[in-house]
Parts: C-alpha cells; structure tokens; sequence
DNA sequence: GTTAGCACTCTCAATAAATGAGTGCTAACA
DNA sequence: TGTTAGCACTCATTTATTGAGAGTGCTAAC
C-alpha cells in the first residue's frame, strides 16, 4: 500500500481540519467541506488504510479521525509549503519589533512578547550564549572615596558593571594601574578562558597596595564573567494555553505550567538543540513531559558569532507553516539588527 | 449579642481548621479536633450566632461553616499571635539568602524564590522605584574607534551602562570634555528631575564636534534614566496555586494566571501600597479579579530610602500569621544588606 | 474502483436515584 | 437559663441509566 496523490490530498485536509478545530474529522465533513471529488464511503477507505499505515488515530470507534505525529512529521517534511507573510505583516512586526530598541536583552524580551501575540502560544527567547565572547577592556572607575566601580566590555558589546564599596580608602593611581593591568591580561580571552585562568598568579605584583586591592576586585571579577556567561530566557504567553482546547483540563495545564516553571531544565535543553530552523513534534522531544508538545526553534546571530534561540512551544497541533516562518521572520531581523556594524545602522 | 470568649474559641478553631483543610467545618468535627468543652449541638447554636454576626458563612444548608473575609480581618487585627520563626528556620533562610549574594536585583530575585517555596504560594518583590535616587556620576568611556560606553552610577550604587556604535570616528578629548559636562550637569539631581530637564540647553556649547557628539548621545542617556526608573517585578512559584484546593478549577486557575500575567498592573497596584507590612484581605483589594486572593507585602530599604516590595498573593484563606513572619524576616534581611555601609560587610 | 445503505459502537449530556455530611429545631435535662 | 440528645430535613456529590448524535465498517449494488 502506498501514499497516492488521494491519500495525501486527503491527509493534507485532515490536518488542515483538525489543526484549526481540533475535533476529530469525519468522513463527511471531510467531503463536504474540502473538494475531494470522491463520496465519504470512499474517503472512509482510504481512512482507513491511512490509519494502518500509521498517519491517523482513533480517539474510539464512533469518532472521526486525527493525525498522527508520524503525519505530523510527514506534512512538515514534506507537505509543508512555505508560508510568505504578506508584507503588511511583515511591516507591522518588524516596526513592533524596533520600536523600543535599547539593550539587546530587552529586544531579546520584546521579540518573545510579539511572537505570542502573533501565535497565541507560549514564546520564549533565549539571549546568546557568550562562551564565545571576547573580552575587550576592563575599568576600574573612582567614584567616590570608596567606591569603584568595575566595568566589563565585551566584543559583542556586552558590558557588565558592578560598584564595589571598599572597607578603606584606595589609591587612584594603584586602581588606575590594577586596571590596566587587568586589561592586559584578559583582553582578547574569552570569557570561559578568563574563567579558568590563574587569578593569584595573572595580577600578582610586588605592590602591596595592588596587591590588597585586587584581592578585592577579583571576586567581584569572576563573579561578573560568571554573571555574563549566564543565558536568560525570557518567557510570554504563559496563559495563551489556557486558551487552547487540548489544554482544557487541569491536570494537563498543570503539567504544561510545572515544564516551563522548570525554566533552567529547559534552558539547557534549548542550548542542546540545533542551529536554525528546527521542529521537534511530540515523542521527537526527550523531556517526558515534553512529548505530547512540540517546539519549534529558530537561531539569530549577533555579530555574526553569539548564538542565541527563538521559539514556541504548543500542542501537537499547531500552525507548523505560519509559525516557523514568523518565527524566522523574527530571527532574520534580531540577526540584522545585531551585525558588527552595531544596532543603530538602518541597513 | 456579642462576641464572647467561647464564641471567639469557637470562631478560632474554624479558622484554623478551614485553613489547613480548605473544606468547611461541622459541628461534629470541631467538638471532636478541638477542646471546647461543650456538645456539637452548642458549637451549632453558637455558629448560628457568629453567622448572623457576619463572621462565617454557608456554602449550603447543609455544608459546615467557612469563615467569612470579616473573621479573617478580625483574625489579622485581634487574634492573630505573632508568630516567632524557629532560629533553625531563620538560620536556614538567612543562608539561603545570602548564599549568592551579587547584585542587587539578583538578590531580591532570590527572595522571591525562598518566599514562594517556603510559603508554597505564588511570590512576588519588586526592585525599588528609584525616583529618589541621586546621580553621582556619568561617564562616557572610549572602548574602540567607533565605540563607547555610556556609564551612570547612581547614589544607592545602581550602574547603569550602555554600549554605543557610532557612526564617525570621535574625538576622546571631546568625549571627556562631554563627560564632565554631563556629570557637572546631573549630578546632584534624582533622575526623575534629570528626566524632566532640557536637554537641549544644557549641554549646548559653542564646540561643533561636541554638539554632535551629545546629539547621538543625549537620547541614550535618556532612555538609560528611563530604564533606571523602571522596576522590576520578579514572580515565583506560579505553579504553586496549582496545589491550592481553590483553584481547582480551570477557570478560577485561569483568571488567576491572567490576574498576575498582567505585571504592569499588578506592579502599579504593588507601587501604590501602603509601606510596611500590610495585609489585604479579599474585597479590601481594588482590583476586581483580585477580590477573592489575599495579598500580603512588606517594605525593605536600600540605603535607608529607596523602598521595594516583598509579598505573596493566595486565597483568602492563608497562614497570615507564618507568612507574613516570613516576609518581615526576608524584608528585614534585605534592609540590612544593603544600608549606605554597602552589601558586603557581615554586619 | 466507487458508492449508498444500514447496523453497530462509543461518547456525551441529561436525568434520576442513592448517599452522606451537616444543620435547625424541639424537647428534655442540670 | 444554658446545654444537650435526637431526629427530620436539606442539599451537594456520586453513581447509574437512558437517549441522542456522530461516525465508522461492512455489504451489496452500481
């Protein structure tokens, strides 16, 4: 037995169906609803023999038929045409998108906010990963009599800062010196590399005024590598799924709710996922509690190397087509709003 | 009729039973849990008192009796003990929350997450509203030919920065010139009074390259003073209401989940409270979906003036007494952290 | 190969009956 | 006069029953 054209015309409606009602479709409706050209008897054998071949499911005996993941697999493999946003679209999102640009992170947030919106699904945004990052200056800045502050500048334009008040007085010139110093040392390493260096030996001088006043720095040094090497993941549409069906039962939103509470769980299992365009329907997915979900997850790039992730999870079913592609349409301009050329450019 | 001491035992008990129980409480049962020295069958007369009085309520004729938002309130006002947390238990929290102590942000942070698990209800501390926070000190930092970095130190040691891309190469006297300028001009001011200045006139000078120079910087630091007065509300423990027999049910979960989605209100609402620890019990809330939740805050201090929120929101029917221990001991923790002396001294 | 017809299956909603927790009232008691 | 035992009554909740409706699977005719 195999996929004819017949089969797959009527999977295709199938899915359509059931992704926009979410009710089982029957035979009838089926035939009635999309111009199949064949009688809801004919439409039940082929039903039928769809189901043996594993692309649709009973919920029982007496009701009509859904797709299964393994159809799921095939439209989005296979079926799936791109869908284009019609300009307008594209207008509006990307206009929503810039209106508050600042700091990446907020863009980052921002970008989370409009995807639930236009998908009424739960978004999450991921801020890069900065493993990669290279560290471009270090400053030690008087502010007053005892209070530095310590600031970090990355390449990808990062910068981290942290005001120290210190137990004594320092000497401006010993910080001006510690600060250099630490420039030397770090710049051009990145971030992980700086992590795993030697502190005690990297600033070591005969200076004991330098000596006393790094020891203090450099706690609050690492302490903010570690700080920037941390992804945050900004989370939107939380109560979107109280709006789909499948989610209509308390028990499942409760599971869905204690997955995406797990935020440092799925942190890590976004890290792990593949660059670009990727789709992972129910079983497909390794959290258990992440199976009878599917996620779909793009990359955007800043200054061509920090990777960092936009998505959306959901049911099964879901919009796979119009989805990815706002989803991409997202990704493509968080990209082009972070080239090296910086933020601001237009082009 | 008036409320006498074994109606006040009585009124006790019921509270107390329907708090760690969630179902309304009969006669029978509170003879038999409680030591009241007297037959249902005068628990019952009694209770018929107390309801007349407005203090308990029916669901049904033949339901046990819940007490109403008036017994809460007398509850908080005349009978509630205060309630001394165990030193083991305050040992384990304060560690806790010093356990990574960094930021501020981050340490608040973390409150709510001790809070919510400790409570097992739905956390919430906002960051404090920085109004009243002073400039100290503004800098612009040459990283590379066509970058800089925007810093603003604040009194309370809140840094703020900014990485700009510009699109000429500048000129670093210029841009210390510009520097000192700003701080000269801003320093001194809270940054709602910075906000509100003009900008135009104040850093105009004669220079060509200055004036240019501030042109692309200005909107920067304006809308980096705006960041600074934004506050940050961090929620936890969302999950937690799922375990609370009165959300049972997915529409009272839902409008729950919609109530505390809707942050920028949720925050207005926490802004415009009362200082120190305050309790408000069901109808006494404005906000209409919020009119069958308690909400429970209290004010800690940074510096000895900037003030944030600390609190848990619920049913009406809580642990006033524990929780609101709790919060005053987190909120007194967190005062103490961070007086002028700075965050890192033990005492 | 396609289709009409029909018996059959199973869910869902509505209705009815049984259960049980708890009250309110009355009358007796200390 | 306050307290208590007893008992009828109420009402939510659970369980069982029934009927309607949607949809299939199979058979036989086209």
């Amino acid at each position: 037995m195999d996929l004819n054209e017949r089969k797959l015309k009527i999977l295709q409606a199938i899915i359509q169906d059931f992704v926009s009602t979410a009710e089982p479709v029957g035979s009838r409706t089926l035939s009635k609803k999309y111009e199949l050209g064949v009688s809801p008897a004919t439409i039940r054998n082929e039903m039928a023999d769809l189901e043996e071949m594993g692309y649709l499911t009973h919920p029982h005996t007496s009701a009509g038929r859904m797709p299964s993941q393994k159809a799921y697999r095939l439209y989005v493999n296979e079926m799936m045409k791109k869908h284009e946003l019609p300009q307008a679209e594209k207008d509006s999102i990307a206009d929503e998108l810039y209106k508050n640009v600042s700091e990446l992170d907020r863009t980052i947030e921002h970008a989370a906010k409009i995807l639930s919106n236009i998908t009424n699904l739960t978004s999450f945004a991921m801020t890069p990963k900065k493993d990669q990052d290279v560290l471009k200056f270090i400053n030690l800045l008087p502010v007053d009599e005892r209070t530095i502050v310590l600031m970090i500048v990355s390449e990808s334009g990062k910068v981290s800062n942290l005001a120290l008040k210190l137990k004594t007085e320092y000497d401006e010139e010993t910080l001006g010196l510690l600060s250099k110093n630490m420039t030397y040392t770090f710049k051009g390493k990145t971030i992980s590399e700086a992590l795993t260096m030697d502190i005690i030996d990297t600033v070591h001088t005969d200076m004991k005024a330098m000596n006393e006043l790094s020891g203090t720095v450099m706690p609050s040094f690492m302490k903010s590598l570690e700080d920037m090497l941390n992804v945050n993941l900004y989370m939107d549409g939380l109560t979107n799924i109280f709006k789909i069906p499948e989610y209509n039962d308390l028990d499942r939103a409760k599971m869905f709710m204690e997955l995406i509470d797990r935020k440092e769980d799925f942190t890590k299992a976004l890290i792990q996922r593949d660059d670009g365009l990727l789709i992972t329907i129910g079983t497909e997915n390794d959290d258990e509690q992440m199976q009878d979900c599917s996620l779909i997850t793009a990359t955007y790039h800043v200054d061509g190397k920090l990777v960092g992730k936009l998505g959306v999870i959901g049911p099964t079913r879901m919009r796979y087509s119009e989805i990815s592609s706002v989803i991409e349409f997202l990704t493509d301009n968080l990209t082009n709003a972070y080239r090296l050329t910086g933020g601001d450019d237009d082009e």
